[in-house]
RNA sequence: CGGGGAAUAGCGCAGCUUGGUAGCGCGCAUCGUUCGGGACGAUGAGGUCAUGGGUUCGAAUCCCAUUUCUCCGACCA
C-alpha cells in the first residue's frame, strides 16, 4: 500500500469526545470514526484489523466444524416474541415497522433465527451435532455509549451456535467452543480471564465469560489466587464470616438527631459501619421491600431479584414507603410492619447498630434473635477483605471487558420456537442449544488498551494492518525514493503486508504518524540509502539495527 | 431515567459577563528556504456561529423551545 494518494489520516490532537485510551487512539489513528453516540465509521485501517481479527476467529470456528453462515440484521418482530424476548430486552432492542405496519426488530443477537435455521437440517437424532455461526452487525440500544468501541450502539459480532440432542452431548459441543475461545484469544495475546457470570437475557444454564483484564473495564471480576475461582462481580458469593461474640447485651434505643446516613450514623455512636445495618427501601417489581444489609455493604441487585423472583428493582417513592411505617434514615429491622429481606451475614452479627423506625431514633446492640425477617439470601456484593468460597482464601479484584461470553442455554429457545427431533425410539425431544458471542469491535479495543505507549497503539504483529512500513526519509532524494521503491516492491513480492510511506512529509512526521497506527516494524530508508543499508526499528521493543533490502526481506517474510 | 457541561472553519479552541456583523493554533493552497523525530517566512482559501422562535435599530453574544454530543449518577435510608 502507497500511502500517497490513499485514504489516510490522523489527527495531531487528541480526539474530543473520547473517554478510554483506545477509544482516543483509534480516533486519532483514523482506524475510525464516530458518526454518532455509540455509532462508528470502520475506515480503511480499522477495516483491515477487524479482517485480520476475523480470520483468526473463523480459523478456529472452522476447525471445531462450525460452518459460516450471514443471518439479516432486519428481523420481522414474531421470532422475538416467541421466544419472549421481545419483553426480556425491552429499550435494549431496536424496534421499527416496515411500511405495511409489520412490526421488526434489528438483532441484538440471533438464537431465534439460528434454532429457525437448524429446523432445515435437524429431524432425528442422527443430525446432530451441527454447528453454525456468522460474522455480523448487531444492534442494541444502550442506555449509555462510552469507552469507544467498547459500549456501542451497533457492533460486529461472531455469534456461533451448537445444537445438541441432549445435556451430555452439549456439554461436548461447548468444551469445544470453549476450548476453541481459549485459543482464539491467546493467539490474539489478550491478557484475559474466563469467568461465570449471570445468564441475563439469555436465560439458559451457564454462562462462561472470557474478561479482557484493563483498569477501563466496565465488569468487575474476582478471582482467587489459591484456586481457580472467578466470578464477575454480579454473581459471585459472598462467605459469612463467623465473628466470635463474649456476650449479646440488650437492646438500647439511642437519640441519633440528623444522623440519616449510615456514616452520620456510626460517626455520632463511634461505631464501625462494620458492625451497623443499613436499609434499603425498594420496590421489588410492584411491592415495597425492605432490604437489609451490613453498613459497609454494597447491595446486589441482580442476587436480590433472583431471590425473590422479580423482575426489576428499583427505589421505593414516598408514596409507597408510606405504607408501613418505615422512617427513611432511620428504618430497621425490629418492629418494621413490611416485607423484610436480610442479607445471610446480618444473622452472624452480635450487639449492632439499625434503625429505631422513630425519626432521630436508632438501636444500639441489637441482635438477631431481636428481629423478624421474611427472606433470608446472599445479596450484596463481594468485596476487599472477603474470601473464596471454594478454597477460603482472600479473594482478588480486577477489572475486565467482556470480549466473549459462552452460554449454555438448554432447550429454551428449541422449546418456543419448536426445534424437536426425533429420538431412537421415535419420540419429539427438544434440541439443546449453546450460543457464544465475540464482540470484534470490544476484542480490538481491548487489544489496543493492552498495547500502547506514550506514541501510540503497538500492535500484535498478527493482526496489525501492516507488518512494516518503509519510510524515505526525503521524498526529493532519488537514492532513497529508488532505494524504497525496491524494498518495497520486494517485500510486496514476498507477501509481506507493507506500508509505503511516499508522503511528502518530513521524517518526524513519518515516524510519529507510524508509531501512532502501530506498525509493528519500520524500514527507514535514509543516509545509507546508497549504499543499500536500511535501519530496521522494532516499535514494541524501540531497538533498532541496520539491515541490506536481502536481509530485510528475508526477516519479514 | 435524574443531574451537570457543551455545540463558533476540516481538527482543537477563544469571543458571550458588558449586543455593533467573527478570531487564534493546527491542518489546507501557492511561492521561497529547510529536510533523520510533528520546520520557518510570506501570501491566501475556508464559517447559514447546532436548529427554530423571541427581544432589539442591530444577536455568536440576551430570553424561550428543540436537537445533538458529553460527563456524573441510577448502592440513599
Amino acid at each position: 500500500m502507497r500511502l500517497k494518494d490513499s485514504y489516510f489520516y490522523t489527527l495531531r490532537e487528541d480526539a474530543r469526545d473520547e473517554d478510554s485510551v483506545s477509544g482516543n487512539l483509534l480516533v486519532k489513528g483514523g482506524f475510525i470514526k464516530k458518526t454518532s453516540a455509540g455509532v462508528y465509521m470502520m475506515l480503511p485501517l480499522g477495516l483491515r484489523v477487524q479482517a485480520k481479527v476475523e480470520e483468526i476467529i473463523r480459523k478456529y470456528m472452522n476447525e471445531a466444524g462450525s460452518q459460516e453462515v450471514r443471518m439479516p440484521a432486519l428481523i420481522a418482530a414474531d421470532y422475538y416474541e416467541k421466544s419472549g424476548r421481545l419483553k426480556n430486552f425491552g429499550p435494549d432492542l431496536f424496534k421499527l415497522k416496515d411500511r405495511s405496519g409489520k412490526d421488526m426488530v434489528l438483532g441484538p443477537t440471533h438464537e431465534e433465527l439460528f434454532a429457525v435455521a437448524a429446523k432445515s437440517v435437524i429431524r432425528s437424532y442422527k443430525d446432530m451435532p451441527v454447528s453454525i455461526y456468522q460474522i455480523q452487525s448487531k444492534y442494541r440500544d444502550e442506555p449509555r455509549a462510552r469507552f469507544g468501541l467498547i459500549r456501542v450502539k451497533e457492533f460486529v459480532m461472531k455469534d456461533s451456535y451448537t445444537f445438541d440432542r441432549d445435556e451430555a452431548a452439549l456439554d461436548v459441543a461447548y468444551g469445544k467452543m470453549f476450548e476453541a475461545y481459549k485459543k482464539i484469544f491467546n493467539e490474539l495475546g489478550l491478557n484475559y480471564r474466563i469467568v461465570k457470570a449471570d445468564t441475563g437475557m439469555m436465560g439458559g444454564l451457564l454462562s462462561e465469560e472470557f474478561q479482557a483484564v484493563t483498569e477501563i473495564g466496565e465488569d468487575r471480576i474476582v478471582y482467587c489466587e489459591g484456586c481457580d475461582y472467578s466470578r464477575n462481580e454480579e454473581v459471585a458469593e459472598t462467605v459469612v464470616q463467623e465473628v466470635p461474640c463474649a456476650e449479646e447485651l440488650p437492646l438500647q434505643e439511642v437519640a441519633t438527631p440528623h444522623c440519616e446516613s449510615i456514616q452520620d450514623v456510626c460517626e455520632y455512636l463511634h461505631a464501625d459501619p462494620k458492625n451497623s445495618v443499613k436499609a434499603l427501601l425498594m420496590k421489588a417489581d410492584e411491592e415495597f421491600v425492605v432490604f437489609f444489609i451490613r453498613g459497609d455493604r454494597e447491595f446486589n441487585e441482580l442476587k436480590a431479584c433472583k431471590l425473590l423472583g422479580v423482575k426489576e428493582i428499583g427505589f421505593a417513592d414516598d408514596a409507597l414507603i408510606a405504607t408501613s411505617n418505615a422512617v427513611p434514615g432511620y428504618t430497621g429491622p425490629i418492629g418494621l410492619n413490611a416485607k423484610i429481606v436480610i442479607d445471610r451475614e446480618v444473622l452472624a452479627m452480635h450487639n449492632f447498630v439499625c434503625g429505631a423506625n422513630k425519626e432521630g431514633f436508632h438501636y444500639i446492640n441489637a441482635n438477631p434473635k431481636d428481629l423478624h425477617y421474611d427472606v433470608c439470601g446472599d445479596i450484596i456484593n463481594v468485596q476487599e477483605g472477603d474470601i473464596c468460597p471454594v478454597c477460603g482464601k482472600p479473594l482478588k479484584f480486577t477489572h475486565g471487558i467482556e470480549v466473549g461470553n459462552t452460554f449454555k442455554l438448554g432447550t429454551k429457545y428449541a422449546d418456543a420456537l419448536d426445534l424437536t427431533y426425533l429420538d431412537a425410539s421415535n419420540k419429539a425431544q427438544s434440541v439443546w442449544m449453546g450460543s457464544y458471542g465475540i464482540g470484534l469491535g470490544r476484542t480490538i479495543a481491548a487489544v489496543v488498551e493492552q498495547n500502547n505507549d506514550e506514541h501510540g497503539i503497538i500492535w500484535p504483529v498478527n493482526i496489525a494492518p501492516y507488518k512494516v512500513a518503509v519510510v524515505p526519509v526525503n521524498m526529493k532524494d532519488e537514492t532513497q525514493k529508488a532505494v524504497a521503491e525496491k524494498v518495497y516492491q520486494e517485500l510486496t513480492a514476498a507477501g509481506v503486508e507493507v506500508l509505503l510511506d511516499d508522503r511528502e512529509e518530513r521524517a518526524g512526521v513519518k515516524f510519529n504518524d507510524m508509531e501512532l497506527i502501530g506498525i509493528p516494524y519500520r524500514l527507514t530508508v535514509g543516509r545509507k540509502a546508497a549504499e543499500g543499508i536500511l535501519e530496521f526499528k522494532d516499535r514494541r521493543s524501540g531497538e533498532s539495527k541496520e539491515f541490506t533490502v536481502e536481509e530485510a526481506v528475508a526477516f519479514l517474510k
